[in-house]
DNA sequence: GGATAATGTAAAGCAAACTTTACGTCAAGT
DNA sequence: ACTTGACGTAAAGTTTGCTTTACATTATCC
Protein backbone atom coordinates (compact mmCIF):
# COMPACT_ATOMS: atom_id res chain seq x y z
CA UNK A 1 0.00 0.00 0.00
CA UNK A 2 1.21 3.64 -1.01
CA UNK A 3 -1.08 6.63 0.50
CA UNK A 4 -0.97 10.10 -0.31
CA UNK A 5 -1.84 11.17 3.37
CA UNK A 6 1.24 13.72 3.73
CA UNK A 7 0.15 15.77 0.22
CA UNK A 8 -3.61 15.61 1.45
CA UNK A 9 -2.55 17.06 5.34
CA UNK A 10 -0.43 19.60 3.69
CA UNK A 11 -2.65 20.94 1.24
CA UNK A 12 -5.25 21.69 3.89
CA UNK A 13 -2.51 23.78 6.44
CA UNK A 14 -2.70 20.92 8.71
CA UNK A 15 0.49 20.12 10.98
CA UNK A 16 0.75 16.23 12.31
CA UNK A 17 -0.56 16.94 15.63
CA UNK A 18 -3.77 18.90 14.46
CA UNK A 19 -4.51 16.26 12.00
CA UNK A 20 -3.98 13.20 15.11
CA UNK A 21 -6.27 15.73 17.43
CA UNK A 22 -8.76 15.87 14.52
CA UNK A 23 -9.05 11.85 14.07
CA UNK A 24 -8.84 11.20 17.79
CA UNK A 25 -5.63 9.35 17.76
CA UNK A 26 -1.43 9.90 18.37
CA UNK A 27 1.01 11.81 16.06
CA UNK A 28 2.71 8.48 16.04
CA UNK A 29 -0.04 6.93 14.24
CA UNK A 30 -0.05 10.04 11.71
CA UNK A 31 3.75 9.57 10.88
CA UNK A 32 3.78 5.83 10.99
CA UNK A 33 1.11 5.91 8.61
CA UNK A 34 2.98 8.81 6.08
CA UNK A 35 5.62 6.57 6.49
CA UNK A 36 4.18 3.28 5.00
CA UNK A 37 5.31 1.99 8.55
CA UNK A 38 1.80 0.01 8.94
CA UNK A 39 -1.79 0.71 7.19
CA UNK A 40 -4.56 2.46 8.92
CA UNK A 41 -7.42 0.47 9.97
CA UNK A 42 -10.35 0.49 7.78
CA UNK A 43 -12.60 2.69 10.06
CA UNK A 44 -9.59 5.29 10.32
CA UNK A 45 -8.90 5.13 6.68
CA UNK A 46 -12.44 5.86 5.99
CA UNK A 47 -12.64 8.77 8.36
CA UNK A 48 -8.89 10.16 7.01
CA UNK A 49 -11.34 10.26 3.86
CA UNK A 50 -14.04 11.71 5.81
CA UNK A 51 -12.35 14.63 6.64
CA UNK A 52 -10.73 15.21 2.82
CA UNK A 53 -13.67 15.27 1.43
CA UNK A 54 -13.10 12.20 -0.69
CA UNK A 55 -13.04 8.28 -0.91
CA UNK A 56 -10.42 5.87 0.59
CA UNK A 57 -9.13 5.20 -3.30
CA UNK A 58 -8.17 8.56 -3.61
CA UNK A 59 -5.51 8.77 -0.53
CA UNK A 60 -4.23 4.75 -0.49
CA UNK A 61 -3.22 2.52 -3.59
CA UNK A 62 -3.53 -0.91 -3.20
CA UNK A 63 -0.66 -2.39 -4.59
CA UNK A 64 0.56 -6.09 -6.31
CA UNK A 65 1.66 -7.25 -3.07
CA UNK A 66 -1.73 -6.25 -0.90
CA UNK A 67 -2.51 -8.89 0.12
CA UNK A 68 -0.47 -10.47 1.63
CA UNK B 1 -18.72 -0.24 11.11
CA UNK B 2 -21.71 -1.76 8.94
CA UNK B 3 -20.91 -3.76 6.10
CA UNK B 4 -22.63 -4.99 2.74
CA UNK B 5 -20.40 -8.21 2.40
CA UNK B 6 -23.41 -10.81 2.47
CA UNK B 7 -25.09 -8.98 0.10
CA UNK B 8 -22.58 -8.44 -2.26
CA UNK B 9 -21.52 -12.00 -1.85
CA UNK B 10 -24.69 -13.31 -2.30
CA UNK B 11 -25.09 -11.15 -5.75
CA UNK B 12 -21.89 -12.43 -7.26
CA UNK B 13 -23.29 -16.41 -6.59
CA UNK B 14 -20.11 -17.00 -4.30
CA UNK B 15 -19.64 -19.23 -0.94
CA UNK B 16 -17.65 -17.96 1.84
CA UNK B 17 -15.88 -20.38 1.41
CA UNK B 18 -15.02 -19.40 -2.52
CA UNK B 19 -14.66 -15.95 -1.50
CA UNK B 20 -12.03 -16.57 1.18
CA UNK B 21 -10.40 -18.61 -1.51
CA UNK B 22 -10.64 -15.39 -3.86
CA UNK B 23 -9.45 -13.37 -1.55
CA UNK B 24 -6.42 -15.72 0.11
CA UNK B 25 -7.57 -15.51 3.59
CA UNK B 26 -9.54 -18.12 5.97
CA UNK B 27 -13.46 -18.72 5.90
CA UNK B 28 -13.27 -18.07 9.62
CA UNK B 29 -12.10 -14.05 8.19
CA UNK B 30 -15.22 -13.57 6.35
CA UNK B 31 -17.58 -15.38 8.83
CA UNK B 32 -16.38 -12.71 11.06
CA UNK B 33 -16.40 -9.69 8.81
CA UNK B 34 -20.19 -10.76 8.27
CA UNK B 35 -21.16 -11.07 11.28
CA UNK B 36 -19.64 -7.83 12.35
CA UNK B 37 -17.10 -9.53 15.09
CA UNK B 38 -14.31 -7.04 13.35
CA UNK B 39 -13.73 -4.93 10.68
CA UNK B 40 -10.99 -5.98 7.92
CA UNK B 41 -7.39 -4.29 7.51
CA UNK B 42 -7.40 -1.67 5.00
CA UNK B 43 -5.93 -3.95 2.42
CA UNK B 44 -8.27 -6.66 2.64
CA UNK B 45 -11.33 -4.11 1.93
CA UNK B 46 -9.79 -2.60 -0.66
CA UNK B 47 -9.36 -6.19 -2.58
CA UNK B 48 -12.98 -7.08 -1.41
CA UNK B 49 -14.26 -3.73 -3.10
CA UNK B 50 -12.11 -4.37 -6.12
CA UNK B 51 -13.39 -7.40 -6.72
CA UNK B 52 -16.88 -6.61 -6.64
CA UNK B 53 -16.37 -3.67 -8.83
CA UNK B 54 -17.22 -1.31 -6.40
CA UNK B 55 -15.70 1.06 -4.33
CA UNK B 56 -14.70 0.66 -0.35
CA UNK B 57 -17.64 3.27 0.87
CA UNK B 58 -19.95 0.99 -0.82
CA UNK B 59 -19.69 -1.82 0.88
CA UNK B 60 -18.25 -0.66 4.58
CA UNK B 61 -20.15 2.23 6.64
CA UNK B 62 -18.84 4.29 8.87
CA UNK B 63 -21.44 4.84 12.05
CA UNK B 64 -20.81 7.21 15.17
CA UNK B 65 -19.03 5.42 17.09
CA UNK B 66 -16.15 4.74 14.53
CA UNK B 67 -13.29 6.02 15.57
CA UNK B 68 -13.90 4.52 18.58
C1' DG C 1 21.84 31.66 21.93
C1' DG C 2 17.46 30.04 23.98
C1' DA C 3 12.48 29.07 22.93
C1' DT C 4 9.11 27.06 20.06
C1' DA C 5 6.96 24.35 16.26
C1' DA C 6 7.19 20.56 13.24
C1' DT C 7 9.01 16.27 12.07
C1' DG C 8 11.41 12.16 13.16
C1' DT C 9 13.17 7.60 15.71
C1' DA C 10 12.87 3.82 19.23
C1' DA C 11 10.94 0.67 22.42
C1' DA C 12 7.54 -1.43 25.45
C1' DG C 13 2.86 -2.76 25.93
C1' DC C 14 -2.11 -3.38 24.81
C1' DA C 15 -5.86 -4.29 21.49
C1' DA C 16 -7.57 -5.77 17.19
C1' DA C 17 -7.11 -8.60 12.90
C1' DC C 18 -6.24 -13.01 11.17
C1' DT C 19 -5.00 -18.12 11.20
C1' DT C 20 -5.64 -22.86 12.29
C1' DT C 21 -8.10 -26.60 14.15
C1' DA C 22 -11.97 -28.83 15.57
C1' DC C 23 -16.66 -29.49 16.14
C1' DG C 24 -22.04 -28.39 15.48
C1' DT C 25 -26.31 -27.56 12.58
C1' DC C 26 -29.30 -27.59 8.87
C1' DA C 27 -30.93 -28.45 4.08
C1' DA C 28 -30.70 -31.00 -0.25
C1' DG C 29 -29.87 -34.97 -2.80
C1' DT C 30 -29.32 -39.83 -3.59
C1' DA D 1 -29.92 -43.16 6.66
C1' DC D 2 -25.73 -41.01 5.07
C1' DT D 3 -23.21 -37.78 2.51
C1' DT D 4 -22.17 -33.24 0.95
C1' DG D 5 -22.20 -28.19 0.93
C1' DA D 6 -22.86 -24.01 3.23
C1' DC D 7 -22.93 -21.65 7.41
C1' DG D 8 -21.91 -21.24 12.23
C1' DT D 9 -19.24 -21.29 17.04
C1' DA D 10 -15.09 -21.55 20.08
C1' DA D 11 -10.41 -21.24 21.57
C1' DA D 12 -5.48 -20.66 21.29
C1' DG D 13 -1.80 -18.38 19.01
C1' DT D 14 0.64 -14.98 15.83
C1' DT D 15 0.89 -10.54 13.59
C1' DT D 16 -0.33 -5.84 12.98
C1' DG D 17 -2.29 -1.35 14.47
C1' DC D 18 -2.07 1.97 17.92
C1' DT D 19 -0.61 4.28 22.39
C1' DT D 20 2.58 6.30 25.48
C1' DT D 21 6.90 8.07 26.75
C1' DA D 22 11.15 9.87 25.90
C1' DC D 23 14.60 11.84 23.19
C1' DA D 24 16.86 13.92 18.53
C1' DT D 25 16.89 17.16 14.53
C1' DT D 26 16.05 21.17 11.93
C1' DA D 27 14.17 25.69 11.10
C1' DT D 28 12.43 30.02 12.64
C1' DC D 29 12.16 33.90 15.45
C1' DC D 30 12.84 36.99 19.29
Amino acid sequence: MKNKLSEHRKKNGLSQDKLAEKLGVSRQTIISIEKGRYNPSLPLAMIIAEIFQTSVEDIFILEEDDYK
